[in-house]
RNA sequence: GAAGGCGUAGCUCAGUCGGUAGAGCAACGGACUUUUAAUCCGUAGGUCGUGGGUUCGAGCCCCACCGCCUUCACCA
C-alpha cells in the first residue's frame, strides 16, 4: 500500500504540469521543463524513482535541440488533430506503374523508421500499423522553410506527409513529399536499425519498443486479440452469456494455489486477488443465467517461467442441464474456431517463416496420418506441427494409466513400486517419497504424482483425458456407477495442459463435505478444498447439473501462435521492478 | 528456492596471457537529386551492472549484491 501512495504523489504534481503546459508555440517546451524541474525538486532524493528521466544523455540533447528549432520555426512538436490521413497499406495501391509521372494526392502520417540521403533528396520510410512506404523529399521542390523542418527530424519522429504517388526510377512506391508535418518529436534514439534490438529484456521493459522495432510482435499480439475475439464469437453464437465477476474476493476459492493478499481500507478487512472464476459464475447459474461465461484475469501467487504468470487470462464457462461431455465438444469448437481465424489471418508464426510450411512439411515427412489430415487445421509447433482436425480422441485417466506407467492404477503396492522407480530416474522428488513411507497419504496422490510424471508429457493429443481419481476433484460429480472416479477432463496438446472441465456439483450437502474434509497429504493451501459459504448457500437454492470449462487463454494463444514463452502472448508480463 | 550462463558507447557486438577501451549502426560536421541496412570523408561519444578485495597495474582474477536468460524445483 505505502508503495502505491509514493508512485501517486510523483504522478501527481506532473500530470498537472502536463495539463498546464498545453502546447503554445515557442513556450511549449519551456513550459513542460520549468513544470518538470519544479516537480523534480520538491521529491527528496530518495523519492525519485529511478526509472524517470534523469538529465537527458547526448543524443537526447541533439534531438531537444532540434524540437527548439522546430518550434522556432512555429511548429508544435507534437502537433495536434491530423485529419484525412489515409492508411498507408491503402495509398500503397494508388502508385503510378511509371516512374517519374505524378499520381494521386494523399495524405498519411506514421513513424519515420529508416532514413537516406542522396544528394538534396531525402527518403524517409514511414510506418502506420497498416505498412510502411517511402516518403521522397527533393530540395528543390521544397521551400525553404519546409527544407528546414525535414532536417530536424530524426529516426522515430510521427511525422505526416502530404504528397502525390511516385514511382521512383528502381521502381519504388513512393509519396513525392509538397508539405511534411510534425506530428510527434521522439526524443529517445530507436535500436540499431538492422539488428533491432536483442537484449530480452530490454524489450520486455520497453514493450513500446519491442512492438515498433522487432519484426512479428505486433502481429502476435494483435493474433491474441483475434483469437479471444474468437472465442467470444464461438460461446456468444451458442446463446452464451458473458459476464463480470469480482476480482477481489474475500474467500480465494475455486482452484488450488496461492493468492495476492490485499487489504480494504475503509471496511478494514483482507481480500484476496481471485485465483479462479468458478465460484461467482456458479452462482449466476443458481441466479437462472443458464449459460454464464467470463474472459479474466486471474491471480497466482507462485513461481514464474516460461508457461506462468502471476496474472493471467482465464476462460471459464458453464452450461446449465450439460455436463463434462457437452464440455468437450464445447472445448474443440472454440479452439476449432480459433485455429481457423489464426490459419485465415496469414499472420506468419514465431519460427515458420512460411506459413504453409506445416503442410509442406507434413507431406515430404511422408507420414499417412499427417498427409490426409485436413490442411486447413494443422498449426506449425516448434520443429512439428498440430493437427486440430476433431474429434479428438478421449481416453480415459486409467486406460491412460495403464498404457504408460504399465500398472493398474488400482494395485496400490504396484504404483508405490513405481514412484520409487520413477524417484530413482529423478523423475519424482525423493522428498515425496520420503512422505510417502513415512505419513498417510491418499493412494490417489501417488497415482496423480505417476500420472503426472510418466503419462502428461508423453501426451501430443490434443487428447482428452478424462474421469480423473474423485478425491483429487472436490468441485466435480462423481460418476453414477462409481464414486471414487470423478466426471473431469483436462485437454493436454504437446504436454501442456490447455483445458480443464467437469460435470459440475451441485449437491451442497456433498459439497460442503468435501471441503471439510482436508485430503490427507495435502497441505491446506495445495488443496482446493476453502470452505465458501456464500458460495454453498448458492447451492442449497438449487443449481442446475451442469458442465464447466476452464480453459488458459495465454497458453491457447501460445499453442496457436507457436510462442515458447508466456512472455510473448503477454504485452506486460510481470518483470521486478529495476533499482 | 538451486545450478549454470550473461551484463562493455543510445543499439548490435569484439576485447588475446592482467598492461593506454574497440568496431558497425545511430549522433554531429561535410560531399552527393532516385536511394533501398545508400555510399564516401571527418568529429565526438565509456561509472566496462553495483560495491568490496587481490595486484605496481583489473573489462579480464576473487568475494558479495542487483537484474535478465536457460534448466530444475514449485505450479489446476
Amino acid at each position: 500500500m505505502r508503495n502505491v501512495s509514493k508512485s501517486r504523489r510523483h504522478r501527481q504534481p506532473r500530470e498537472r504540469c502536463r495539463g498546464v503546459a498545453t502546447p503554445r508555440r515557442l513556450t511549449h517546451d519551456a513550459a513542460v521543463f520549468d513544470c518538470f524541474f519544479l516537480s523534480w525538486a520538491t521529491l527528496r532524493p530518495t523519492d525519485r524513482p529511478m526509472s524517470s528521466p534523469q538529465k537527458p544523455d547526448r543524443l537526447e540533447q541533439a534531438r531537444i535541440d532540434k524540437l527548439e528549432k522546430i518550434v522556432a520555426l512555429g511548429h508544435d512538436p507534437y502537433g495536434g488533430r491530423f485529419e484525412n490521413h489515409a492508411s498507408i497499406s491503402s495509398v500503397r495501391g494508388k502508385c503510378p506503374e511509371a516512374s517519374g509521372t505524378p499520381g494521386d494526392a494523399v495524405r498519411i502520417a506514421g513513424r519515420i523508421m529508416l532514413r537516406r540521403k542522396a544528394g538534396k533528396l531525402r527518403f524517409f520510410d514511414v510506418a502506420d500499423s497498416s505498412g510502411s512506404i517511402q516518403v521522397l523529399c527533393s530540395r528543390g521542390d521544397l521551400g525553404e522553410e519546409q527544407w528546414e523542418l525535414l532536417s530536424q527530424f530524426d529516426l522515430g519522429d510521427l511525422i505526416g506527409v502530404d504528397g502525390k504517388m511516385w514511382r521512383t526510377d528502381s521502381g519504388e512506391v513512393s509519396i513525392f513529399a509538397d508539405r511534411l508535418h510534425i506530428l510527434s518529436k521522439s526524443l529517445a534514439q530507436p535500436p540499431e536499425k538492422f539488428h533491432g534490438a536483442s537484449d530480452v529484456e530490454l524489450l520486455l521493459r520497453h514493450r513500446s519498443l519491442d512492438l515498433i522495432y522487432t519484426e512479428g510482435v505486433r502481429d502476435r499480439m494483435l493474433l491474441r486479440t483475434k483469437i479471444i475475439q474468437s472465442v467470444r464469437n464461438t460461446l456468444n453464437s451458442r446463446d452464451f452469456v458473458e459476464v463480470e465477476t469480482p476480482v477481489l474476493h474475500a474467500v480465494a476459492g475455486g482452484a488450488a494455489a496461492r493468492p495476492f493478499n490485499t487489504h480494504h481500507n475503509a471496511l478494514d478487512i483482507p481480500l484476496f486477488l481471485r485465483i479462479a472464476l468458478e465460484l461467482h459464475l456458479k452462482r449466476l447459474m443458481v441466479g437462472g443465467i443458464e449459460r454464464v461465461y467470463e474472459i479474466g484475469r486471474v491471480f497466482r501467487n507462485e513461481g514464474i517461467d516460461a508457461t506462468h504468470n502471476p496474472e493471467f487470462t482465464m476462460m471459464e464457462v458453464y452450461q446449465a442441464y450439460g455436463d463434462y461431455n457437452a464440455m468437450m465438444d464445447l472445448t474443440e469448437a472454440v479452439v476449432v474456431e480459433a485455429v481457423k481465424v489464426v490459419k485465415e489471418s496469414g499472420v506468419r508464426s514465431q519460427e515458420s517463416g512460411d506459413p504453409s510450411r506445416d503442410r509442406e512439411g507434413a507431406e515430404a515427412a511422408g507420414d499417412s496420418r499427417l498427409s490426409t489430415l485436413n490442411p486447413q487445421l494443422t498449426l506449425p509447433w516448434k520443429d512439428s506441427t498440430i493437427d486440430f482436425t476433431p474429434p479428438w480422441p478421449r481416453k480415459t485417466y486409467a486406460e491412460l494409466f495403464r498404457e504408460h506407467a504399465g500398472c493398474e492404477m488400482s494395485d496400490q503396492a504396484a504404483v508405490r513400486a513405481k514412484a520409487k522407480e520413477l524417484a530413482a530416474a529423478g523423475k519424482i522428488k525423493h522428498e515425496f517419497i520420503q512422505r510417502m513411507e513415512t505419513t498417510e497419504i491418499h493412494p490417489d496422490v501417488i497415482v496423480g504424482e505417476v500420472f503426472e510424471a510418466m503419462v502428461e508429457d508423453a501426451l501430443i493429443g490434443p487428447i482428452f483425458v478424462k474421469d480423473y481419481p474423485a478425491s483429487l476433484c472436490p468441485l466435480t460429480k462423481r460418476k453414477k456407477d462409481d464414486p471414487t472416479v470423478a466426471e473431469r477432463f483436462e485437454l493436454f496438446i504437446h504436454g501442456m495442459e490447455l483445458a480443464n472441465a467437469y460435470t459440475e456439483l451441485n449437491d451442497p450437502r456433498l459439497q460442503e463435505e468435501l471441503f471439510r474434509t482436508q485430503l490427507a497429504g495435502l497441505a491446506e493451501e495445495d488443496s482446493m478444498a476453502k470452505m465458501d459459504r456464500e458460495f454453498l448457500q448458492a447451492l442449497k437454492i438449487g443449481m442446475p447439473p451442469a458442465g464447466g470449462l476452464g480453459i488458459g487463454i495465454d497458453r491457447l494463444v501460445m499453442l496457436l501462435t507457436n510462442s515458447r514463452s508466456i512472455r510473448d502472448v503477454i504485452f506486460f508480463p510481470l518483470l521486478r521492478p529495476e533499482r
